[in-house]
DNA sequence: CCTAATCCCTACTGAAACGCTCGGGTTTCC
DNA sequence: GGAAACCCGAGCGTTTCAGTAGGGATTAGG
C-alpha cells in the first residue's frame, strides 16, 4: 500500500516548479539539487508528466520546464495518475477483468470504497495548496523559532 | 499503491470464517477452497494471525480456525495490519528516520492526511459489517433477480 | 496403537517491480 | 561552434511478490 518514489518524486518537483512564479523556465538540474533527487531519475518522470500536459518543456541552452496549466489546475492526483497509473487499491476495482470473481465479491466493495476517498483527497490537493502552505509555515516557522505539529 | 495479495487473501479468509456462525473449528482446506485460494499459501498467512490472537487454531484431526475475537471486534484495518505491516502510503509516516528532510518537508503532509484517511476507513470496517453486508446483498440479488450497483 | 486429518515451520524459487545508472542523441542560445 | 539543456532507450542490481515444496507436530477416531 506504497506510493513509489516515481510518484512521491513527480510530486515534489512539480511543486518545486509551482513555487517559483517565473515565467522563465526552470533547468531539470536546478529542481533536483533543490529537492535533493537524482537528475537522471527525475528526468525520466518528466517524460510522461510532459506528455500528459502538466509540464512544458523548453529545449536547448536556458531550456527547462514550466507549468503546463496553473498551479491551482494541477492536483496531487493528477500527477500520481500520471507517473504510477490509476490510483487504486487493488486492480480489480479499475479493470473488472482482472479478477474473476469481481461480481458478488463481497471484499471488493472494501477496495472500492478505500479507492474512492484516497481519490476524492488526493484530488482535492492542488500544487496552489501546497505552495501556500509552505508559504504559511515557513512563516510560523520564523515567529515561533522551531514549531512543530505532534501526531 | 496497492495491497498485495497478502491483505487480500487475508480478509477474504477471515470474512469466510466470519460468516460461519458455528463454533467448530473450519479447516483451512474448506476455506482456501470456498474463497478459491491456494491452501498452502493461505496457511502463511494464518500464521501472524494466529499469532496477533484474530483467529484461534486447534490442532490434529476435526481441528481448524475460529476467530479469535467477536467479528464486530475485527477490523479490516487490523488484518491488514498483521499481514502487510502498518498502513501507510509511504514510510516516513510511521518511521521518521526513513527520510531526511522528514521535517519541514511540504509533501509529507499529503502522505499524512491519506495515511489518516484510510486507516480511518479502513479501521471502521469490521468483518461483521461484511457478513451483513453479503447478506443483504445475497437477498436483494435473490429478489431482484440480478441487481448491481453502477460506478 | 495406528492412521488420517490437520495445523505448524522453514526454505526455496521464478517472475516482476523498484530505483536507479548509463550512453548516447537532438535542439537551442550565445 | 560549443555548451546547456531536454530527449530516448537500454541495462542492472536489489527487493518484493506470489506462491511451491518438504517436511514435522498434534489430535480424533477406529
Amino acid at each position: 500500500m506504497r506510493v513509489t518514489t516515481r510518484g512521491r518524486y513527480a510530486v515534489m518537483a512539480m511543486f518545486d516548479l509551482a513555487c517559483r512564479r517565473s515565467a522563465e523556465p526552470v533547468p531539470l538540474k536546478q529542481i533536483a539539487e533543490h529537492q535533493g533527487l537524482s537528475e537522471r531519475y527525475l528526468e525520466q518522470l518528466m517524460a510522461p508528466l510532459r506528455r500528459a500536459g502538466l509540464v512544458q518543456s523548453m529545449r536547448g541552452a536556458q531550456g527547462g520546464y514550466t507549468l503546463g496549466r496553473p498551479a491551482a489546475a494541477i492536483s496531487v492526483g493528477d500527477i500520481l495518475r500520471v507517473v504510477e497509473g490509476p490510483i487504486s487499491p487493488v486492480a480489480c476495482v479499475t479493470d473488472p477483468l482482472a479478477c474473476a470473481r469481481t461480481d458478488g465479491c463481497v471484499t471488493r466493495g472494501i477496495w472500492s470504497r478505500l479507492r474512492d476517498r484516497m481519490v476524492d483527497l488526493l484530488d482535492s490537493i492542488t500544487l496552489a495548496d501546497l505552495c501556500q502552505e509552505a508559504a504559511s509555515e515557513a512563516l510560523t516557522r520564523g515567529v515561533d523559532g522551531h514549531a512543530r505539529s505532534l501526531s
